[in-house]
DNA sequence: AGTATAGGCTAATTTGAATTAGCTGTCAAG
DNA sequence: CTTGACAGCTAATTCAAATTAGCCTATACT
């Protein structure tokens, strides 16, 4: 990593525990181990760098929804994945999708930076909700809907099937945010949560 | 309201809208229709005014909480209110609640502020939590509880019943906190997870 | 009346963070 | 070998925001 990415990388450490005003010039370059001024070789100011952590993510986010559409594109294959998965997988692939939120490095910083940030302004308002809130719940329900078609699971408003298997997942992950040492009691309840979403919505047991 | 009250209401404004460090005590002075200077006559500086505010709101939780418990202990009366409740009812709640949330002024100033300033100390983090996901878990439980004792509701988890109550709730606020003119959408969409909220626990209809 | 206090003001003062100036060493290309 | 761009440094500079000093007026209390 060279230091242009290293500056952009100790920045979002220091603004999704702080917050950008909190941050001064000097505390990212001291962990990036360079003076305040070198900074400005790399970056036109502070709010470049900011800027740059945004678009940075808008690309990385953008890439990754090119990967799930491919994959989504493919309806029938998918379609056969989901034919006939049982509880344990769904509570796996939630469990999966909540510790990927949690631990991925960058998608974790980036989420609690947005938090701080969604007021800010229209722009971030916009891209908050759409990464944690939009795009879950159209992704999610394409695949909840997928199950539907095939029988595994039943109901007659797939949004809101989608938006009780989601919003828990979300309220826990603020709850982790928040306090980390929450994780094991959020996992638990995370898997219980599954566990009788898929008896609510299940079809009634062969 | 005095001086020192319109201080705090103003400084709670723009620290919910733009978090502590963007606001400057010019501004609220400014606001107040009095200098900058004049506010340390009512404050020893900017991180008392701050302070006051979640002092104050501290009271006002638990003014709040002691007037629920009132109500809470006497289950023997609830548990009659909550005997015959119809799906209209149980919606009607929900709506109240949420838009009582949305649109009572400090309530919502006070989330926002938190929502930005969460990640600053534990304390802060203990504060959001404990006002945005344990005590409403807890009391909505509470009354959910009244409702599985009554027959209304069925379930062997009344926890997870009321994650799965509550989430969406949590969820759909977060939301029109960001993104304030979603608000209607959001309504009607709190009001279909309500009524399959009940579908799904409701005991078979009579 | 006489004085103390509360609460306002203007004009400093202090502070500290962002940014700029300008120097230096390294290294790659010609 | 030398030139130029790159990436670092120290030492200013700038600027804005918080806070303090010190003054003024009104009002309430004695």
């Amino acid at each position: 990593m060279n230091t242009k990415e290293r500056i952009l990388d100790e920045a979002l450490t220091l603004f999704s525990e702080k917050g950008y005003a909190n941050v001064f010039v000097g505390d990212i370059a001291e962990r990036v181990g360079i003076k305040a001024p070198s900074l400005y070789k790399h970056f036109k100011n502070k709010q470049a760098i900011f800027d740059a952590i945004i678009e940075e993510m808008n690309s990385r986010f953008l890439k990754e929804a090119e990967s799930l559409n491919i994959k989504g594109n493919d309806a029938a294959a998918d379609a056969a994945i989901y034919k006939d998965i049982s509880e344990d997988a769904l509570v796996k692939l939630g469990l999966d999708l909540f510790r990927y939120y949690l631990h991925d490095d960058y998608t974790r910083r980036f989420r609690k930076m947005l938090t701080i940030e969604q007021f800010h302004d229209k722009e971030l308002a916009r891209t908050y909700l759409k990464q944690y809130a939009d795009d879950p719940l159209s992704y999610q329900g394409m695949l909840l809907g997928l199950m539907v078609q095939q029988g595994v699971l039943k109901t007659d408003d797939i949004p809101i099937m989608t938006l009780h298997f989601y919003a828990p997942i979300y309220f826990l992950l603020s709850i982790c945010d928040c306090e980390p040492e929450r994780e094991p009691e959020a996992l638990k309840t995370l898997e219980d949560h599954i566990r009788i979403f898929n008896k609510l919505y299940g079809r009634k047991k062969k």
